[in-house]
DNA sequence: TCCTACAATGGACAAGGTCCAAGTCAAGAA
DNA sequence: TTCTTGACTTGGACCTTGTCCATTGTAGGA
């Protein structure tokens, strides 16, 4: 995660600690927290963050493109750091884990241009959905 | 959609004028309300009809599988009838419209066994996204 | 070390959604 | 037809997630 703090120094981002903390905390594999999951794990570590600056910078990370957004269930949004890595995503719809999937084929390949509309289209996500092995 | 309201006396809905509102205002192709355009919607017919009783009778099509919830944004989520006819959505990253789509090719068998970690994969939503033709 | 523009704070506010106690009514029973 | 009853509806309080803004703090260049 020393990478992305180099990058977004390069970026001109002045680095605050708790702008360090947040993306400490979004280090490593298969993190998909909430906003909320990280005010609460970098208060840990800087008890006095405030929600807005968890907020504040999460909406710059996405918007640097360091980090995803995900919209699992019209509940809370998700961050996924592993966005320099193409990837989709499994929820277990009972519990809510969530893991990074890699599909084979094509799914933008597979939309005929009679399907689109006259859309752009830019982006696909795809979302599995089923019961992890532990609530199963 | 006199079909649903049959399905639903049929499985022993107690059919009410604010459930019928509800249903009628859900008929028709291409419709993706939110539960707000629904209530609003229903509110033409039946003024007294409640915000409550919209989500309530909203919470009950999905979960009997005659309606699909659609998280597009992480704002409001809208709901989508065509339930029987299996489909995936392409939504417009700058206005928010969204059209059903047909893409060829199939998710479910793109994800190898090792991939699935243990998950029982049910079900699949692919998102297309980006710009419409008016907005591009 | 000093400046200052950028960042953080915290509290108010807004949207979307859920909950609940009380009142209403659809539909089966008599 | 009328009665009965439990399912349904209502409206308002409340919760969660997220945004906004005026004020205060501070990183990093001069």
């Amino acid at each position: 995660m020393s990478d992305l703090l180099e990058r977004l120094r390069g970026r001109g981002w002045r680095m605050t600690s708790q702008r360090r903390v947040v993306a400490e905390v979004l280090d490593g594999e298969h993190v998909h927290y909430t906003a909320d999951e990280v005010h609460a794990r970098a208060a840990q570590r800087l008890p006095e963050i405030s929600r807005a600056t968890v907020y504040n910078t999460l909406g710059e990370l996405v918007s640097l493109g360091e980090v995803i957004e995900v919209a699992t269930d019209g509940r809370a949004k998700r961050y996924d750091p592993n966005a320099h890595h193409p990837h989709h995503h499994l929820i277990c719809s009972s519990c809510g884990m969530i893991r990074d999937v890699h599909p084979a084929g094509d799914p933008l390949a597979d939309l005929p241009a009679e399907e689109r509309f006259g859309f752009t289209v830019s982006q696909v996500e795809v979302t599995y959905r089923g019961l992890c092995g532990a609530c199963a």
